[in-house]
DNA sequence: AATTAAATTTAGACAAAACTAAAAATATTT
DNA sequence: AAATATTTTTAGTTTTGTCTAAATTTAATT
């Protein structure tokens, strides 16, 4: 496995819990910031080596094989993410980048032993679920702020989109994973809610209740 | 930088240390093991970037550009074996081929904080010291133990040859770095020499000798 | 159903890094 | 100094992953 043939994967694993039923060529061409030929290239490859099934025109998927393999990758990914945050003190808005090229030192011993360092995080930094040896994840049944209705609390568990932007932005705002939410007032005009977070009234806007996941 | 461009750049400084007035283009290709030709299309490459000066059928060095570069690469490799063996519990026979990849992540923010998570460790699992960031590192004036005269107490500062294979044969010798070893004989028909070791006495070959600094 | 638009694939080219085989330069022997 | 051996370089391929431009297929509109 390259580590171009492991984005690949990781990604086409990622489209697929939004769209299970085949994986768009350009769909991951714009994830992979390539172009279309470059990735029906490497989907014939892939699907040569047995980790995706492939068929012109019709998108791609991946084998149980491919499913593995990507989900090794992505434990991979976010274990080097809590390690970031939590022994090296990184913020949760810089950990993606190193972790894209962490992820593909290949290692068993090295994840697994990380894995214990860490104490068996189940979560990443950003409450994306970590596969374990055998991937199998937690998954926490999240709703996005946005629906949820008024004055029921909940709590902050993680991030859909996890941009440096955003990221940053929730930093600004002190919203954390953790924080205590509740919605006490949505205005359908400007889509404006006024909630109260850890005890402090603000206003957020939709693109924020969008994406932020509570429980 | 390319993976493949550093582990020239790395390869011409730890020869560099052997023969300092120009590295030859066989001695880099047996180090990465592949060919003298791949390696001359390399140095002019290299020599290209300005990093390596280069004349043909004279050999290679390294520019001043170079050598900064080399020495961070090398930072990386012997900061992630501290980090294997010091937090990951890895044994020293373990963490180099790891380190050989670990050491192409760069993020000058994530390497200064693995220093400091590390708390400035100044030599790494094998005895052979780390640059800071500014490249400086300390020096130790060790000698291998087969220079050492008879009934000299000295300690285990090192290894010459860091093969998983001698690593393995020291551990079952219970020889680690800090041993205090004091040689009481030598034979000079088969050149094995009798030891004390940490207060136990042990014959050694030259082969052993010969690749076990001290000081 | 025919036309237009969008998505996808093919064909051909390119750069990086490796290889083999042959040629050229340097070193070592005789 | 000439002959031989060794080292190094050149020339020509190969593989991987990318690209552009053109052709093809599928989807959306009229
Ligand atoms: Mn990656
Ligand atoms: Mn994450
Ligand atoms: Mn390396
Ligand atoms: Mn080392």
């Amino acid at each position: 496995m390259t580590i171009s043939e492991e984005n690949y994967l990781k990604v086409i694993y990622h489209l697929s819990l939004v769209s299970p039923k085949g994986v768009n060529t350009n769909a991951i061409a714009g994830m992979l910031e390539t172009k279309a030929s470059s990735v029906t290239d490497m989907l014939k490859k892939l699907a040569e080596k047995e980790v995706v099934t492939y068929k012109k025109y019709q998108g791609a998927s991946l084998t149980n094989k491919g499913l593995i393999q990507a989900k090794k990758i992505v434990r991979r990914h976010r274990l080097w993410e809590v390690f970031l945050v939590e022994k090296l003190q990184f913020s949760w808005d810089e950990v993606h980048e190193i972790a894209e090229e962490l992820e593909h030192i290949k290692s068993e011993k090295l994840i697994n032993s990380l894995d214990a360092f860490l104490e068996f995080p189940d979560f990443d930094p950003h409450g994306d679920p970590i596969p374990n040896e055998k991937g199998e994840m937690k998954k926490l049944d999240k709703q996005l702020l946005s629906e949820i209705p008024l004055e029921t609390l909940c709590k902050c568990v993680g991030v859909k989109d996890s941009s440096a932007e955003f990221l940053q932005y929730l930093d600004k705002q002190k919203i954390t994973l953790g924080s205590q939410i509740k919605i006490l007032e949505k205005e359908s005009f400007d889509e404006l809610i006024r909630v109260e977070i850890d005890k402090k009234v603000m206003v957020l806007s939709n693109k924020i209740a969008t994406n932020l996941y509570v429980q």
